[in-house]
DNA sequence: ATCGTGTGATTAAACGATTAATCAGCACTG
DNA sequence: CAGTGCTGATTAATCGTTTAATCACACGAT
């Protein structure tokens, strides 16, 4: 007969082994004075038992929460389940949960995300910004208990109040742009695009800032390109990209998107790597079987998400960039 | 001057509205008597002081809580990062949080996330468990009043107890290995070998069971492979079989190790889709990228998702198997 | 004048933990 | 024997909600 079983709390251990209820709770967490025999009275009641403290209680009680918040722009690319691996690894090591909401590059869900995770009072909250700071910080500016890291965001420049107090990480943005226009400088290219996403939901505005100023420093024409991010919206702005008379070499914010690049080549008669090229960012597992290989910008992603949750932990204020390097395929032309 | 803001509480909302808590709490969940003029003065108070209801609090007092635990295998497969996306639109739509963690392929760890989950008191659990039922039967038996339901597993035969309440939900097993194994017939194979788990980490041992029928039903050499998942394993593994005399024809339990196989024909100079014949499972983006694309069984991954988040908030004991299809490539060689 | 009856509000008891404040013995000291 | 200190235990307050149980009061009907 399966009657319905409640949990066994404190009380239920505590009146089993003959004491009150702080006893029982000292006991099982070696904070109080209690005596050997006592403390082991109450263990074994518990073991037997299957006693768990309730999360909620004591979280209320004490104020410490073991839960992290972790907030992303989508659940399609699948560098952030590399991160969350990361992020993963050490909340496991730590005893913590992770929460995972998707902002869906929405402005209004990612507020409603922050304010779901401070009603649950969770420890910190880990999130990949859409669009300018502006309203995470106003929102840290109500929240002044609750560490925040922004990850894949261009660092606010040092400020007062609340941007102090928010740490970032994330691929040292510079160094990536700089890396994939260097190549293309050097491989006779004289003009280049940065494909990104429309200036409301863009986060990582110091990726388009460097790569004019590397594209300058090259001597070459730079461009930056913004629009939606869904594979239709990627391909058919590619597409009309590579319209335009000459060759084109198009720098994508994220292999994830590159497919969309390959697919309007290909639909144009181009073969991407000699009429078009294309520098990618992530090096997901994918780029490596694209035809031809993708040449991107590499990260580790799972030490990504360590340095995360271990920003969670530690300090605010800090702002860590992540080394990146270059992995030649054979998405880019050698020109004349 | 930043002042460490404490979060608003119901208190500060009743004393701002000069109300009871009692009364604010009408208020604001609209449950109790309250005039409309108090009522009113209660909701500027609290949209003025940015308050949230402190969900540990609530959740404590109503014994109801909108946080759902996901536990996976790992978190190396993009399937499941589809699945999660799936689990996640329904999240939301609800306004529930998804709690995740991962068992690594660990019992131990599989057991410490259950008895995790169960101490935050979530609504339910989603779990993609390793080896046999047995010990999470016995943990549900514990806890009778936390619903769970099992992805990508085999279903348990009826059962009374906790089996009974134990829901399952995946791809269909058996259509899937069928396609798999008809595709292979038709093509003029003799003998095929299944690539799986060890005994003890396999949760899906009735697709092995039909795998072994389908085979005989085809007058074909069945053969069933264990061993662990890792990339090197499943290569050095496949390598071995590939070292035997005639043709071999795999059928692997993921996509996502089959690139290990592919490896493992290629550094044996054999071709897949000549020499060798590989079936994958899951249709994941790499598949079609790979040379020659890999013939697989395709799930709705998202769909999954969805269903298993209905199957948590809906009712017990069901099993759904969702549909599967082949997705025909070049893996599979046509034998004389 | 009395008795409901409704309305709008308050009080106080939970929920399951932690923890500060006490307390009852008991032994030891001066 | 009063005073002190130590040990092992208990009591009760608290965290922020919800909600059952009351309460005060005005209004209409008997």
């Amino acid at each position: 007969m399966p009657e319905p079983t409640k949990r066994a709390t404190l009380r239920d251990v505590a009146a089993g082994a003959g004491v009150s209820v702080a006893q029982a709770s000292f006991a099982l967490n070696g904070t109080g004075r209690v005596a050997p025999a006592t403390a082991e009275r109450v263990r074994r009641v518990a073991a037997e038992l299957d006693y768990q403290p309730d999360g909620r209680a004591r979280a209320l009680r004490t104020g410490r929460r073991s839960a992290y918040g972790v907030v992303i722009r989508n659940m399609r690319n699948p560098f952030f389940l590399d991160v969350l691996r990361g992020m993963e690894t050490v909340a496991h090591r730590k005893g913590a949960l992770l929460l995972i909401m998707s902002s869906d590059y929405d402005q209004e869900r990612e507020g409603a995300a922050l304010r779901r995770l401070a009603a649950e009072a969770v420890a910190g909250i880990a999130i990949a910004p859409i669009g300018r700071r502006g309203r995470l910080l106003e929102w840290m500016d109500r929240h002044t208990h609750i560490p925040v890291v922004a990850f894949n965001c261009t660092p606010e420049p040092d400020r007062e109040g609340a941007a102090s107090r928010l740490s970032t990480v994330g691929p040292d943005d510079d160094a990536a742009v700089s890396l994939a226009v260097a190549h293309l400088a050097e491989r006779g290219h004289r003009e280049a695009a940065l494909l990104t996403a429309p200036e409301a939901l863009a986060a990582d505005w110091g990726r388009e800032e460097s790569f004019l100023r590397r594209c300058a420093e090259h001597g070459m024409a730079g461009d930056v390109v913004r629009g939606p991010l869904d594979h239709e919206a990627v391909a058919r702005r590619s597409s009309e990209m590579m319209a335009r008379p000459g060759h084109r070499a198009l720098v994508v914010n994220s292999d994830h998107l590159s497919a969309a690049v390959y697919d309007a080549a290909r639909s144009r008669g181009l073969r991407v790597g000699r009429d078009v090229s294309v520098v990618g960012h992530d090096d997901l597992p994918t780029s490596a079987l694209l035809d031809p290989g993708l040449t991107t910008i590499a990260v580790e992603r799972e030490a990504l998400g360590e340095q995360i949750m271990d920003l969670l932990v530690e300090g605010p204020g800090t702002a860590v960039r992540l080394p990146v390097r270059l992995v030649e395929r054979g998405s880019v032309a050698l020109l004349a």
